[in-house]
DNA sequence: CTGAAAGCGCTTACAG
DNA sequence: CTGAAAGCGCTTACAG
């Protein structure tokens, strides 16, 4: 393995102008002469350098750490939303010239000891992780971006979206067709949080408008599947016209299932989803959705990481992205 | 930070005996009185170790290196069959102790210098590599797993998949249903690789009975959109009366674009995708698809590759999973 | 069972 | 513009 002091000795100097020429030569701290030879000896040599040593003597690794939450019913990066998230990040990191670990967490503890153990330099954290965060934060001074976080701690950076507007939009456009029975699908939200907000800008649209939303209405995908939350609502006598459901994915599981059960949508059972993947265009009929810009959203939050990473006294910020309504084909006219 | 000094100060011995108790204290080589007291002593000072320094000190990192092709018309996450096969590697390689690190390449020499400078321990290719893999190959020593290789280098360890079969059973369903008229659609083929292999399962399989396969029927998704190709096919008088894609991916846009050409599916045109995603199931019609079981192709490829890691001497393996039809609703009768 | 010494390959901080 | 010294936090290899 070549190494900076064989470069030294080839090149007749110290090891202190190799390693100033092989960072950029800042400010022309070298002259450029011996930099071109520098340079030239290295490449004929074939000089990587070691991202150990340089990490373990600057403690700085250029390690930017993204963490996913370990779903134990399998695959993390099966859901679209996070492997694009994922592939963003990576790609926008690469080209500043960091290196990204992923790493799966079910104990948040476990977050802390890898971060520190490979001094990263920053972390993103895909999914929620609002009950962790304030422990996350407390344990952990690099720059942190999180997503889609109503946590109230404030030091630190979050991207998210309007998930407010986007149950309001959703509960507006079955309004605007005519639906006064609707129901609700999702995930279990706990008070605050991507699904609550979705689920009271959705109920609250409604209720302003006079069509209440009863509890029995709104379903926990986690406790019942697709197939179940279907009979139950078409076997009652009036029954929802029209379903909210807190993400694409989700919704396509509904798919499913209607087609297994017989249901037809949009005739018998309306349906609004969340996040507008390109799958919504095919599905058959195609999906309605309230749009998110899944890419801006990884994009920003790389900036925001980085811009945090290059001044460490930069303040925490926070970004709400904008969401509208696609409306395609999966509601019907009342 | 707390150190390995720090803890053998508190406790009394030398940095050696704890570095061996946080080691495992493989073979008992600390009297477990020690051992116990040093590591509760590390608890309580919250001791997380110095990856970096391991690294550099025992030439050896604990990670894995993970390298996708780089995809210029955007996210390499995006194709769940990566993102899949990603997850699984990172939750099979955490399980296991490993790191991982994920990298988009462009120039296959970008791979080389990443895996020195991090001194990765192995390496998992996804996507095809073959023009690259005897440079990649020689240029380094570490244990490298490709898939879906057709590679004639011998020394990487592989797993891949039947493709050829996977084309004869495509063309031998068609027949079944009395298609005569077939045409192939996929990205541009070298004359060895994946596409090619199910390309000529394919044709073979048809001309074996007695069905030719005609050059301006075998369609390049590279050079022309799936709405083009659509055209293409239908504009003709006696035209296919069946399409085998080669990937589900692929065989989505095709769904699109029919929707938006007002292709009927399958009642003009019978498709055949390969992959089997979940996405098949709720695509309308649901498209049969060529079989492949991507998490099982993912946790061979880990296991190989730790089994190359742990023995240096261990031989390259490579494997071919076996493949199978999923019939649907995508291939009418004739 | 335990430890002192040397070194992994770099950078920091200082001196000139 | 250039360099000698010290050190980052570990492990290897040896000695006892």
């Amino acid at each position: 393995m070549v190494t900076l002091k064989d470069i030294a000795a080839r090149a007749g100097v110290s090891m202190m102008t190799v390693s100033r020429v092989m960072n950029g030569n800042q400010g022309g701290k070298a002259s450029e002469a011996t930099a071109v030879k520098i340079r030239s000896i290295a490449e004929e040599m074939g000089y990587v350098p070691n991202s150990s040593a340089r990490s373990l003597a600057a403690r700085s690794s250029k390690i930017i750490a993204v963490v996913l939450r370990d779903s134990t019913d399998g695959n993390p990066l099966a859901d679209p939303y996070s492997s694009m998230f994922l592939g963003i990040i990576i790609q926008t990191m690469q080209r500043r010239g960091y290196y990204v670990m992923v790493h799966f967490v079910q104990d948040y503890s476990d977050i802390t000891f890898w971060l520190r153990s490979w001094r990263a330099e920053g972390a993103i954290f895909l999914g929620v992780f609002d009950n962790e965060i304030r422990n996350i934060r407390n344990s952990n001074r690099i720059p942190l971006v999180f997503t889609d976080s109503y946590s109230n701690v404030r030091q630190v950076s979050n991207v998210g979206i309007d998930d407010y507007k986007g149950g309001v939009l959703a509960a507006q456009h079955f309004l605007s067709r005519g639906h006064t029975r609707l129901a609700f699908a999702g995930p279990p939200s706990e008070t605050t949080g991507v699904i609550a907000e979705r689920l009271a800008g959705f109920s609250e649209a409604l209720a302003q408008a006079g069509v209440p939303l009863p509890e029995n209405w709104i379903y926990n995908t986690s406790r019942q599947s697709p197939a179940e939350i279907l009979a139950d609502i078409t076997s009652c006598d009036e029954h929802p016209t029209g379903l909210f459901v807190t993400s694409d994915l989700i919704a396509s599981q509904f798919y499913e299932a209607a087609l297994q059960t017989g249901v037809e949508i949009p005739d018998q059972l309306s349906l609004i989803g969340f996040d507008d993947f390109p799958l919504d265009r095919i599905l058959t009929p195609t999906l309605t959705s309230v749009h998110q810009d899944v890419s801006e959203k990884a994009s920003r939050a790389c900036d925001i990481l980085l811009r945090r990473i290059a001044d460490p006294n930069a303040p925490s910020e926070s970004l709400m992205l904008d969401v509208h309504l696609v409306e395609r084909d999966s509601v019907r006219d009342i």
